[in-house]
DNA sequence: TGTACATCAGTGAACGCGCGTTCACTGATGTAC
DNA sequence: TGTACATCAGTGAACGCGCGTTCACTGATGTAC
């Protein structure tokens, strides 16, 4: 399928953006001062010094808009837990998987309702489309855990070789995973979703303000966690 | 301080408790129909075939009602997963801790909504009193954490020495285990919190869908991950 | 047993609120000749 | 360069909704004599 040569835009076009971007990022700054509840057309449009209707010329509904934050949002979480990661040399990896795990708690701390609209339900009312809200960042995400824990995989098979099939996981990660990693077995695929859960747990209870009536230093908790996952995975977790 | 006689309650007192239990346990019907938006006073009345008003004359606030539904939510959970703990013999510290997550995630999955009351931000607006909503609930599973890592720590100590300090941990906490287990080091309550951070991951994960799209038998994710902690804390994952 | 009074659960109407969404419109910005 | 027209961003008023909360009230249930 052949397009058309990419005009450049006219200015129209690029107000036009602008004022879309503006509208988001009013959205995540109410959010994130008023919580998740202060996400709504009318609060976004009176920050702006606009009309409520006006919105509508942007955004078709408000789940439609919505969805964009959830996608912005996730794609952002993805982008920093990924740098983060490519800081470390690529042939350390233990050192990636802890950069991946702290960067993950340090983005959710920094921007906890961006961690309720991706992980928990923050939206009132909120129906996501079909496929999931944002199912290009978790992709990347789920790719991104993948590729570390194939790195690690020559270490930590001996402790992980439990008799997982294909067939217990969903079409879509076995074609992913077979295209990406062909030499991992599914075990793999199971490692991979428990090294997600165990970063998630802890910083699930710490957005949420569980743990913070019990510790003063949730962070060193976490490092903990890491190290001893990382160890888990027959690494050494060096720094 | 001496309290009266306990009189047998009146029919009148009995009524009364008898709805007020009624509108808690709609509540909680609406919000496993309908999500936890549909927790509201107006639709409370609606289905019990009273005005909205009436409601008041039980709960000052809705807010009271909401941090009496989690606490009683929350109270039922421990409830399970303590008695599901109890069911083994009491030297089988690996079955216990097993036992007690098992039963966290099959709670969570038969009750999602409470989940989210519990461990979410459910409800719409909602302030939690001060001091939380369901202190009470919260140390009894606080206690029962740390019950299960006591009976592991002549195992897990060698695993976990790390150089912690009651320093690191809230006042509370260090009250509540010096009186329990005052053999315990500080070390013991940061495992505590990193056991209950790893039950909590997977299971909030699945609660709220990530895991579904991934894998067809998170139930067995789940054990492999219990099973993985309980070998950490250096017992015999026996059944 | 019967009457007079107090208690109290529940009514129903009203309050003001903020919400998502629609729509006929105005007025500025761009385009064609 | 100037005029006529098309596009389109934004207005402002209105719609209907469900919400939490208040309040004067009715009518039934209990209590005291």
């Amino acid at each position: 399928m052949e397009t058309a040569p990419a005009a450049p835009p006219t200015r129209r076009e690029r107000l036009r953006a602008e004022t879309t971007r503006e509208i988001k990022s009013v959205a995540l700054r109410l959010m994130a001062e008023g919580g998740p509840d202060a996400i709504s057309l009318r609060a976004i449009a009176r920050e702006m010094g606009m009309t409520a209707g006006a919105i509508y010329g942007y955004f078709d509904t408000r789940d439609t808009l919505v969805t964009a934050l959830i996608q912005d949002v996730y794609g952002d979480l993805v982008d920093t837990v990924e740098a983060a990661r490519d800081r470390c040399a690529p042939d350390d990896t233990a050192g990636r998987i802890t950069a991946w795990g702290t960067a993950l708690r340090a983005w959710s701390l920094a921007h906890p309702e961006g961690f309720r609209l991706v992980y928990g339900d923050a939206v009132h009312g909120y129906q996501p489309p079909e496929g999931g809200a944002a199912a290009d960042a978790a992709e990347r995400a789920c790719a991104g855990l993948t590729g570390l824990v194939a790195a690690a995989w020559p270490t930590a098979k001996e402790f992980h070789d439990g008799d997982y099939t294909w067939a217990d996981f969903s079409d879509h990660l076995c074609e992913v995973l077979r295209r990406d990693h062909p030499e991992l077995p599914p075990a793999a695929a199971a490692l991979g979703m428990r090294v997600w859960g165990r970063m998630h747990g802890l910083v699930a209870l710490e957005v949420y303000g569980h743990t913070g009536p019990l510790t003063r230093d949730p962070g060193r908790l976490y490092e903990d966690e890491l190290k001893s996952m990382v160890r888990e995975l027959g690494l050494n977790p060096a720094a």
